[in-house]
DNA sequence: GCGGATATTTGAATCGTTTCATTGGTACGA
DNA sequence: TCGTACCAATGAAACGATTCAAATATCCGC
C-alpha cells in the first residue's frame, strides 16, 4: 500500500459511484443508510483521507484562515491565537499560524504563502505600515481583519484595545487609593501603546486638582529598563519619591519593584503603589503581587474571526472597527497605604 | 475583476501556451529571455498568484511541513518553531504551526488537518502516548519526527535533549564552585524531565565523597511552588540550609530566590548558590542574575527539519534519534562563595 | 542553403475532488 | 395497470496547475 487511497478507490471497494462517496462525505442525508454504511466501511478499511487540495481546487476556496502575529512568544498573542482557533473551529475552519517576528520580510512570505493557499481570509497584526500590501490583498478578494491595530473603517475591519482607556484606568485606580504624586514609566514614546497609555493617565490626573503626574522615560520596555528607572528613584531619596507609579507594561513594573524592594528603604504598597500593564503570568507571582491592566485577548481573537466571517459571507464592503476596553486587576502592589 | 487570474488567463494575455507559463514559474532556464519577460509582465498585470491546491494536486505532495507543539507560549517551543521555520524555508517549504495546548483532542484535530493538507511530513511534540496514532501516519506514508521526546529508533526519528546530562552539568557546576550540601528542587517526579535531571545531579554528587544531595519535592514547576519551598528552607534556619540549590526549572529557581532574598537572612550567592534550568528570558533579569542550563532549541528545530527531509527523500525506513547536550550558563547566582 | 544538433514552445493528459443533470427504482393513488 | 412524485445513485465535466512527448524554431559548420 504505497499511495494513499483516493475517492475512486473507495468507490470501487464499496461498489458505488464516486459521486456517492462524495455525498457520504459532504451530504450524508442524501445517501441511504445502507450504502452509507458500506462506504464508511470502505473508507475505514482503505484508510482513506480526503485530499484537501483537490477539494479546494474544485470548491474554489479553502477552509482555512491565515493568522499572522508579531510574536508567538508574546503571551498577548498566544492568547489571541488560542481564541481565534477555537472560534474558527466552530465555523469548521482551521487557522494557519504565521509568526512574523516583527520582520517585514517574514510577514511578506506568509502573506504570499497564505495567498497561494487561497485562505478564506487573513487576520494580521501588521509590522509597521503594510497598508498598500493589504490593499492589494483586498483587491484580490482576500478579506482582511487587522488585529491589535485600529484601522480606517473605510478600508478594513479591525479589532483593537483602547490603550488610552487602559491608561486612564490605571491612573484612576492609583488616585482612588489616595495617591497624588504619580509617575508614569515607559518608553520610547514613539511606541503608540506607550503614548496612548500616558495620555489616558494624564486625563485621569487632570480630574484631581491636587494630583501631579511625572513622566519618566525608560529605554525600552524590559525588566532591566525598569530597574534602572527604579535605581534612579531610589537615589532621589524618600522625600522626592512619587507615591504611585504606573508602568507602561509589567516587565517595567517588575524591574521597578526589584529596585525598590532590594534596598528595603521603601515598602510596596505602603510607601509607593505600583501598577503595570498586560497582566502577564509573572505579575501574580512577583515578590509583591502586581496590580495590572488586563487586555481582553480572548475577545480580540474571537471577534477577529467573527468580523472575518462577516466579510467572507457578505460581499458588501462595509467594515467595522471594534475597540475593546481593558480591565483593572487589583493585587497587593496597590493596596491601601 | 472578480475571480483571481489563472495560469490560462496569463497564457492568453501573454499569447503563449499554458505550459510555457508553468515553465517560467518552475524552470525559468528552459524559457527564452524574451518570452520570460512577456510572461512575467502578464503575471504582474493580472496580479496572478499560483493556486497551490492545483499545484499540489498534480505534484502529489505539498511544500509544507506540519509542526505540532505542546504550547506556543512556552519560550522553549517558540524558539524551536522559529528555527524550524528558518530551516524549512531553506528547503523551500513552509511550516504550518499547530498548538495542541497539551490537549489530545486538539492534537488529533491538527493531525487530521495536516493529513488532509498532505503535508510533506510532521514534526510533533506529542501529548502523552500517541504512538499508535503516529504508527498509522507512518503506514500512510507521512514521515514523522518526534520533537523533545526520545523515540524508539526502529519506528521514528526524534530530536531531544539529554536531561540527565543537564542535571549533571548543573550539579557539577555547584560542586566545582565549592558547594557540598546540595539540594534538588522539583516535582512532581512523575514528570520525566524532573526525574532525569535529578538522576544526572545524583550522578555528579556521587563523584564527590563528601557531597550530599537532598531532594525537595515541589508541587508543580511554578514561581509560587518555588517560593513555598524557599519559605520552608528559610524556616529551617541558617545552620540547616544547603549551600547549593539546583531547581528543575527557572520558575522554581526564581521563586526560591524571592523567598531567600526577601528575608535578607541569606545572600545569593555568598550563603547559597542557586541554579535553574531552561535559561528563560527572566533569568538574566532576576534580582540576582540566575545561572541556568540552556537547551539548544535552535539546533533542535533545525535538526528536526533535517531528519524529516532525510525521511522524505530516502524511502528506506532507517530512523535516527538525535540527542543534544544542554549548555551551562553561568551568572551571578552561582558566583564564588 | 543544407543537415543535424540544440533550444523553445506547444497542448493534451493528469491529479482527486465536487457538482449536477440524468437515470433508475420505489411507492402510492387513481 | 398506469402515471406521478420522490428518493438514490450515477458518471462526466470542471477546477488550475504540472508534465512530457511531440512539434517547431534557431543555430552551426560546411
Amino acid at each position: 500500500m504505497n499511495r494513499t487511497a483516493s475517492i475512486k478507490d473507495v468507490a470501487n471497494h464499496a461498489s458505488v459511484a464516486v459521486g456517492t462517496v462524495s455525498n457520504v462525505l459532504n451530504y450524508p442525508d442524501r445517501v441511504s443508510q445502507r450504502t452509507k454504511e458500506r462506504v464508511l466501511k470502505a473508507i475505514d478499511e482503505l484508510g482513506f483521507v480526503r485530499n484537501d487540495a483537490a477539494r479546494q481546487l474544485r470548491a474554489g476556496h479553502s477552509r482555512t484562515v491565515g493568522l499572522i502575529v508579531l510574536d508567538v512568544g508574546n503571551p498577548f498573542f498566544t492568547s489571541v491565537v488560542r481564541a481565534a482557533e477555537d472560534a474558527a473551529s466552530v465555523h469548521g475552519s482551521a487557522v494557519l499560524l504565521g509568526d512574523s517576528g516583527h520582520d517585514a520580510g517574514r510577514e511578506a512570505n506568509y502573506i504570499d504563502l497564505f495567498q497561494e493557499q487561497r485562505v478564506q481570509g487573513l487576520l494580521i497584526s501588521p509590522v509597521g505600515d503594510v497598508t498598500e500590501r493589504l490593499d492589494l490583498l483586498r483587491e484580490r478578494g482576500v478579506p482582511t481583519v487587522l488585529v491589535d491595530r485600529l484601522a480606517d473603517e473605510s478600508r478594513f475591519s479591525s479589532v483593537s484595545v483602547d490603550d488610552d482607556a487602559g491608561g486612564y484606568l490605571a491612573a484612576r485606580h492609583l488616585l482612588d487609593t489616595g495617591r497624588r504624586r504619580l509617575a508614569f514609566v515607559g518608553g520610547p514614546t514613539s511606541i503608540r501603546q506607550v503614548s496612548d497609555r500616558l495620555q489616558g493617565a494624564q486625563r485621569a490626573v487632570k480630574e484631581e486638582p491636587d494630583a501631579t503626574l511625572e513622566v519618566l522615560t525608560s529605554e525600552g520596555m524590559t525588566v532591566l529598563a525598569g530597574r534602572s528607572v527604579g535605581n534612579m528613584l531610589v537615589e532621589r531619596g524618600p522625600e522626592h519619591l512619587p507615591d504611585g507609579i504606573f508602568c507602561a507594561n509589567d516587565l517595567l513594573a517588575l524591574g521597578v519593584m526589584q529596585s525598590l524592594t532590594m534596598t528595603h528603604t521603601f515598602r510596596i504598597p505602603e510607601d509607593v503603589a505600583l501598577i503595570g500593564y498586560d497582566d502577564i503570568d509573572f505579575a501574580v507571582s512577583a515578590v509583591v503581587p502586581l496590580s495590572s491592566i488586563r487586555q481582553p485577548t480572548e475577545a480580540l481573537g474571537r471577534t477577529a474571526i467573527e468580523l472575518l466571517t462577516e466579510e467572507v459571507e457578505s460581499q458588501n464592503a462595509t467594515h467595522r472597527a471594534v475597540v475593546f476596553t481593558p480591565e483593572l486587576v487589583v493585587r497587593q502592589s496597590t493596596g491601601k497605604a
